[in-house]
DNA sequence: TCCTAATTAAGAACATTTCTTGATTGTTGC
DNA sequence: GCAACAATCAAGAAATGTTCTTAATTAGGA
């Protein structure tokens, strides 16, 4: 399977995930509700690592009444329960369903993000010696620069 | 020049960097005036990547009537004229007096922010094929994990 | 069915950051 | 040394993103 088919995999396997979902739920003793599941397949859906605003604005075309603490809240709870992850680029909270080991562009531009594999990287022996730290849970790439829609655009 | 060497140098060699800053000042149109130098000293002794609250802080036992907003406005000038880099680390924008290519590692206990040099990963060509960027700018990495200080608390 | 978690509305509160106004200070160019 | 004008200050308002409060209602799961 190629690295391109498994990330396509992973956000288009809607059913699997969606039962996953259920299940990771019960084991947590979160409730399925109409909300964390739309909110979920908001996130499945998208790659585009959108803000809370944005998953907002997204889940509310499904469930016109649904409240943006709702919103707030239920993905802080799928982050802590490790169904999504938390990423740190702008001022706003954006969030990403990919949880394989990936790195991220971010265009200066445009402000987007898009998934990256390196595996070469990721084979890599972090620097050794006089390390700060006495245990790595993560290592994560950001490369930076100009897309390719922002570099064909004008001025 | 050891690594380490070159890193304390830097936070080190006051006057030629005062000059320095005098020098980038001059050219960029700013004035030197009491607060940016405080500003930038009270930068260039802390290997902390502070906080503007803390750069605040830090500046204000030496200039007790410092506005917040100064520090606020300074910091960002001094960022825009590359004096300084602003990290997206925190949701509280954090300031890195290093200029160097360098990377973080990330205490997920305390939020310490230790410089990491890995030259090994800088000579490392990007991975190649179906790219998303046009140019590339930077390639940081972060590494988080838990640093020597708090593996050696308990609880 | 029933218990309880979750959601809602409406608003308050919070944190960080930026801006406004108008007065004052102080750096730099001359 | 002077004058121009950039920078700062105080005080407060405001923008933004996020969390919390309360009390009523809904709905998931045993």
């Amino acid at each position: 399977m190629s690295k391109k088919g498994g990330r396509a995999d992973y956000h288009a396997a809607g059913t699997d995930l969606l039962d996953k979902f259920r299940k990771l739920c019960a084991e947590a003793g979160l409730k399925v509700t109409h909300q964390r599941l739309e909110i979920f397949h908001a996130m499945m859906k998208s790659r585009e690592h959108p803000s809370t605003e944005e998953v907002y604005r997204t889940v509310r075309r499904k469930i016109p009444t649904i409240a943006l603490d709702t919103v707030y809240r239920t993905l802080a709870i799928l982050e802590q329960n490790g169904l999504l992850a938390k990423l740190q680029i702008d001022s706003r909270s954006r969030y990403d369903f990919n949880l394989e080991r990936h790195h991220h562009f971010v265009c200066s531009r445009c402000r987007c993000i898009v998934d990256l594999y390196w595996p070469a990287f990721d084979r890599m022996k972090p620097p050794a010696g006089d390390v700060p730290w006495s245990r790595i849970d993560s290592r994560r790439v950001s490369i930076t620069g100009l897309c390719r829609k922002c570099a064909g655009k004008k001025k």
